[in-house]
Order: C-alpha cells, then structure tokens, then sequence
DNA sequence: CGTGTTGTTGAGTTCCTTCAAATCTTGTGG
DNA sequence: CCACAAGATTTGAAGGAACTCAACAACACG
C-alpha cells in the first residue's frame, strides 16, 4: 500500500461505449444514441489503477477527468501536520476530478481503494463539450449536485451523530451505493475499507472507531470486517442512524 | 423571528440586470452583454424575505430558483428528534435551490439570516435555460462545483478539528465569503448569526460553543460578537485552524 | 523468519456535553 | 415609556463520550 509510484498508464484497451459495464448498473440511467457517440469521441483512453495508488495528488494541476467503470475510489483532504478527512468514496459512474475541470489546484488527493479502472477525458476539451452539447453538460451538473448531497449527508452525520450512529450511517451509505452500482448485493458490501480509513472518514479515532465497531457488531446492527461491511436489517439500521430519504436515479457520462 | 409565514411575495420592484447590485461586488466576474440579455430574459422577478422567513421548507418540491440580490441566507438540515445541522451560509451571487431543479425533494430548508433580496427565476425553464445556453449552463456547473468545494471545508472542519479550531475556521470562512460579496471590510463582518447557529453549523453544544468564543476573544483571534464577527489577523486566523488555500473567483447568474 | 500493516485491549486524561440557573438583550403591547 | 415575555449569552458543576498512550495479537508478504 501507500506505494507512491503515480503509474495507472492509459492502456490499449478501449472498451467501446455501448459495451459499457455501467450500462448494467440499475441505478444507471443509460444515454441515448447521439449521447453515446459523443462521449465516445470525448474519450481519451482508459486508465488502471491498483489498491492503493494514487489517481491524483493534492495541489496538483490534473489534466485530466474521469469516470469509474469499475473498481472504488476514495477522495481525502491532507492537512499540513499529518491529519486526514476522507470526503468521499466513489463509485462506478461518478464523475472524478470535476474541480480539476475548473483549473483551480485540486483541493484533494484520490486514490484507489480497491483495483480499479477509469475511463479518461482530456481536461482542456471539457469547456468545448459544454459548450457543444448542453444535454451533457446538464448531466453533469446532475452529478455534481448529487454529489454535493452526499457530502451534505456526510456533514449531517459528522455535526450531529455519535460514533456508533455516524459508523452505521456510513455502513448504510457505503452499502446502498454498493447496491445502486453493482458492487454490493443482499445488504452486503465485499470491500476492504480499514478500521483507520472509516476513522479518517467519521472524524473519530482508530481506537474508539474500533470500539464503537464491535458495539455494533454485538448489537447486530453492522457487521463490518477486513473484508466486507454487511448491513442485516437495512430499514431498522436507517433508524438507528436517523437516516430519511433514499436516493434517486441518475444520468452518466 | 421564526414567524413561520411563507411571505416573500414576488414584487413589483424588479432591478433590471444592467443596475445588478452584484456588478459591484469584487469577487464576481461579470457577464457579457448577451449573457445579460438572456439572464434577463429568464428571470420571474423578485422576492423579498425578512431575517428568520423560511426561503425554501425542507421536503417540499420547490418551483423556484433563486440568486442571492442582497442578504445572508442559511441551508440546514432537520432531523426527526429535532437536531439540526446547518449546511452552508449563502451569500450574494450564490444559487439557491439547485437541487430543486433536479426534481426531487428538498433535503434542506433555506433561511434568511437577515433580510434578503432574491432574483427569481421559474424552476421549469431551468432545463431549456441550459439547453440554450450552454455558457450559463457552464457558469452553474461551476457555482455547483464551488459550493462543493465549501461543503468538503466544513467537512474537514468537523471531522479534524476541536472546537476552536472549528470556529476560527468558520470566522475566517465567513468574513472571507463577506469581503468577496461586498458584505464585509477589513475583516470585519457586520451579521448577526447567534451562538446557537453557530453551534448548529459546528456540531457543538451551546455552552461549549460559548465557552470557546470567549477563549478566542480573550486570545485576540475572533472577536464573535452578537452583531458583528471580526477577524483582526487572517493570516494567523489561518494559521491557528490549519487553513490553506484562497478561493478564487467565480460568474455569477 | 523478520517486517509492516491491521486489529484489539487496558488505563488514564481531556474535551465536550448535559443540566440548571442567572444575567443580559430584544421586542412587543399597553 | 415602562413592564413583561421571549430569546440570547454567560457561568457553575458533574458526568460521559471520545482521545491519547502503550502494548500485544493476528496476519500477510517478501
């Protein structure tokens, strides 16, 4: 892990787009035709990432912006002495790297959670898409707005609940996107998330988030593992964390 | 306060763009001519709210989009036992409601913090606005991305960072957001935002909200008081809550 | 077989919360 | 203009949630 070594090459592969492995996804509203065809000349390549690599560094200048097709992504904010907030993880579909579009410095660092594989877009063609097809361009304000209701959601349970509520919380968010994209099923989520990662995500510390774990564990709420984060009783889990609304469908690019 | 009433009637008055009271603020790059026009074109009218009204009620289906004239807003999010957590504050130039353009329910409420001027624009044409002008649609991708980039501060905040920290944090965050919209001068911004509001943003209780102030006060680096919130040194401000980066400017609708 | 990462457990401390009550402000109506 | 109510700030004291420090166990990896 941590290996550093920024590699993730654009490879041959070119899945073509109608192809897609998003197009499977429920949560997925697929594009139409004409759509399609322009995201495929918008696209530049694909690019591979291992656990544990980095897609982009904080305080660089990104050139370029991606979507997931397969894998989890994680994006986290480093402080100057060390500390890390974990803002988000990232599914197949979402966008990664909209900032980057904006040609401010990233505020950010990504990296892979898992191995992971993304579809990549040139930067400096993003303004000429917006401009020549606004039906993208809505979509991906679509997007963006979605993903500013997740970091709502997130600020909600970091302001206002207690470790265990914000642990289940985050079970539950990390498990129904698991289901939307493909990747989880039955309330069961297969991903190595460390106790240190929920930790930097929840704003608690390792030894209390590993405490507040087997609390839940033992309650039968949250059954979370090196290796998969199983959540039994969705609805009763919900209520325990004072989660309301489910999330709707969206577009992709 | 808390009056309750939706009132904020759409009035007679109507400001046409080319007198825009955002044309003077620094931190907003103006339109051009034909932005303007169109700008214009789209806009319903206005609405006037006074300190404490309801702009927006949390699950409704709002009709409406608003850009901030004039006045300091506030997002919040309530939860069923009552709890809540405010979101965001909202100052001139920013778009209120962006999520109600994507048809699903409110998952937060908006209110005016103190009286405030709002530019309106209908909900239905919003799509058709976007199609049409892919530049104003670009703008609004860029707000959305904006506010995102607020949200994931505040994330850090609260996840990172004790309650001095946090207030310092979100002092600076305002009286910076105040100096960038012309509400704020030599860092200080005259608002009114009471220590159960804050304590509401910060995830804290009311009495340590208060017990903290009054240590930053003594400390030289906030003065927090009930009509004003003043930061003498932002650098050292900065420096104390472990901050970085500056935003950078932005269009506006 | 050591080395590094992750998970687990114990003990003591700090930060923050809760409860409760007093003071100060603000607004309102007589 | 004063009295009163409602809201906001302030202060004290006690309890609890979460943190730090420290050590050890389990596991993977080369």
């Amino acid at each position: 892990m941590a290996t550093g070594g920024n590699s993730g090459r654009i490879g041959a592969e070119r899945t073509p787009c109608r192809l897609c492995p998003l197009l499977g996804c429920e949560g997925l509203s697929p594009p139409d035709e004409t759509q399609r065809s322009w995201i495929e000349a918008f696209k530049a390549g694909e690019a591979s990432y291992a656990r544990g690599e980095q897609v982009m560094q904080q305080g660089a200048r990104a050139t370029r912006l991606y979507t997931i097709l397969e894998g989890v992504l994680l994006r986290f904010r480093l402080l100057e002495d060390g500390r890390r907030q974990i803002l988000n993880f990232m599914f197949p579909g979402d966008l990664v790297g909209l900032q980057s579009a904006f040609d401010a410095e990233l505020a950010h660092g990504v990296e892979a959670l898992i191995d992971a594989r993304l579809c990549v877009f040139p930067r400096e063609r993003f303004f000429e898409l917006a401009m020549s097809h606004p039906r993208l361009s809505f979509d991906v304000t679509w997007l963006a707005a979605r993903e500013e209701a997740s970091l709502e959601e997130h600020l909600v349970a970091l302001g206002q609940r207690n470790a265990r509520e914000r642990l289940t919380y985050l079970a539950v968010y990390l498990v129904q996107r698991g289901m939307e994209t493909g990747v989880a099923r039955n309330g069961v989520l297969r991903l190595t998330v460390t106790q240190g990662q929920v930790a930097d995500m929840l704003g608690l510390s390792l030894v209390h988030t590993n405490r507040s774990m087997q609390a839940l564990r033992r309650a039968g709420l949250v059954d979370w593992t090196m290796t998969s984060i199983a959540v039994p009783d969705l609805e009763s889990a919900r209520a325990f964390a004072q989660m309301e609304s489910e999330p709707s469908k969206r577009p992709y690019i």
